[in-house]
RNA sequence: CGGAGUGUAGCGCAGUCCGGUAGCGCGCCAGUUUUGGGAACUGGAUGUCGGGGGUUCGAAUCCCUCCACUCCGACCA
């Protein structure tokens, strides 16, 4: 009896539903475990809790760099665009106009009934609408910026929000306000242009792989699912767990469009008036909600190891008080000796029991736990666990040896959920047996919730055949 | 924005049909014993019953209305 029981909590696991059980519940009570954000009182909007926006702050460390690396420059424009520069690309009105939302009044008064509403008198003379994207307004800027062909190629990134009115928001994955980079690089040729697109999906997919430990599947969109205005967009598909597919960033070669809407001039050397060519290209908060669903499993989130907020959390085993401030001091140095070797470390401070202390570090998905007691200190060893391994995962090291050891393992976690990822993403792609499943895959709507593009496995003959049929390219 | 469902303590829920003192489990706080993959006992605190309006002696419960959330559609750069 008391054996059954016991049989019973140890099978239990942290997350309800588990990934099979339900797998959109099941992600939302991952973030809400590994305490990463959750719904505001404004509708669609998110609050990121501290957690959850350290993996931001990693996003901008690491992509921010990479691109950077590419010679483009960080910048910031304003978050209320005038309604009639959006309003000068038609096909761009169309894409945006039913989820813009429009700023008319700049004051409050109170009405006869006391409320405060807008103030009549402060009308303003011409609408702004919160950015839904940049183009528009950083077109206004390259066109004063951009006279000569000297003056190019210019690369602008900002990181900020934006605003798009969804019906259906879901945390991370879709929300009404969202974070991300935007960068907008503009240039003399269309072939400079369409390698740039091109050469930035190349930074994301490095980013997500590299990173983010979520292999990328890269794809062109179809003319119907293209950016409003954009000539191409390339676009990097993430693969989910219940075999979804989620479109993880886009880069649009915009063609000459923005330039004319915004009249993007320069003085060539021959000494003609062209018309500069331009991309944009864009990650965003979405990509957290993609590495919840391509790495958690179901006792919670599991952080890649270059994403996660700490790398390391130290938990303190503590029996008696006498042994307190001595296995403190040895967590408080263990945690400086791993940061003299790379890897960013936290002790857990908290009153909670050790259990409860190891189960919320594997809600989190902090990558590696390690255990530091009275047991340790007297044998002078040290017991760590990768978070992606369980609890058969355990390692003991002599406490020396901890700080190079782990920096290792993370090392290797980072491999080995890539290729787990990787694997489960070919698994689920070669399921499909016939090439007419294979189209069906490809060809298949919404699902669920998630939307479904399409995608597939690069060097496949039979893939690559059913890529030219929907207009997905295999390379970028 | 159309269809369906839900809103009661921090979380999960019962109570609503048939109006009559606001409940349960977990969590939280205090204490004791415990402590290395989710501890046990004892005691305790916590509610504009989603908001507003109406019916009634009396509303979590009935009626109207608004709001939010979840799921299914539509939309999705």
């Amino acid at each position: 009896m008391a054996e059954a029981a016991k049989t019973v909590k140890n099978s239990k696991t942290a997350i309800t539903p588990t990934r099979d059980e339900n797998f959109p519940e099941w992600y939302q009570q991952v973030i809400k475990a590994a305490d990463m954000a959750e719904n505001s009182p404004v509708r669609g909007c998110m609050i990121i809790k501290p957690y959850g926006f350290a993996v931001w702050e990693n996003t901008q460390k690491h992509l921010g760099q990479m691109i950077k690396d590419e010679e483009v420059q960080n910048a910031y424009f304003p978050l209320l665009i005038p309604l009639s520069y959006i309003a000068k690309e038609a096909e761009h009105v169309e894409g945006f106009a039913k989820e813009c939302a429009i700023v008319t009044h700049h004051r409050l008064s109170a009405n006869d009934k006391g409320q405060l509403v807008p103030d009549p008198a402060s009308e303003l003379a011409e609408p702004m609408i919160i950015r839904p994207t940049s183009e528009t307004i950083i077109g206004e800027s390259m066109h004063n910026w951009v006279q000569s062909y000297r003056d190019l190629p210019l690369k602008l990134n900002q990181w900020c929000n934006v605003m798009r009115w969804e019906m259906r928001p879901r945390i991370f994955l879709r929300t009404a306000e969202f974070l991300w980079q935007e960068g907008h690089n503009a240039f003399a040729t269309a072939e400079e242009a369409d390698a740039d697109a091109r050469r930035m999906l190349q930074v994301y997919y490095n980013f997500f792989e590299d990173c983010m430990a979520v292999p990328g599947i890269v794809g062109v969109k179809t003319p119907d699912e293209r950016f409003p205005g954009a000539v191409e967009t390339y676009t990097i598909e993430a693969f989910m767990q219940d075999g979804k597919a989620l479109q993880g960033c886009t880069s649009h070669n915009l063609g000459q469009t923005f330039a004319k809407s915004s009249d993007i001039k320069f003085l060539d050397k021959d000494g003609t008036q062209k018309l500069a060519w331009t991309t944009s290209w864009g990650l965003t908060t979405r990509t957290i909600g993609a590495m919840i669903m391509v790495h958690g499993d179901d006792d919670g989130m599991i952080m890649p190891p270059k994403m996660a907020p700490h790398q390391v959390v130290i938990l303190p085993f503590l029996k008696d008080d006498s042994d307190t401030p001595k296995i403190m001091a040895a967590c408080e140095q263990m945690k400086k000796d791993l940061v003299k070797a790379g890897v960013s470390a936290q002790v857990d401070k908290t009153e909670a029991r050790s259990s409860d202390k190891m189960w919320a570090a594997i809600k989190k998905g902090v990558p590696v736990r390690l255990e530091i007691g009275a047991r340790e200190l007297a044998e002078g060893n040290a017991v760590f666990t990768r978070r992606d391994l369980g609890k058969d995962g355990k390692k003991i090291v002599a406490l020396a040896d901890a700080p190079a050891e782990i920096a290792k393992a993370l090392e290797q976690m980072h491999t080995d959920m890539l290729e787990r990822a990787r694997t489960r993403l070919n698994g689920q792609i070669s399921d499909a047996s016939t090439l007419a499943e294979v189209r069906q895959f490809f060809a298949a709507e919404k699902q669920g919730g998630l939307r479904i593009d399409y995608a597939l496995v690069r060097g496949n003959a039979e893939y690559e055949a059913i890529a030219k049929e929907f207009s997905v390219s295999t390379r970028c």
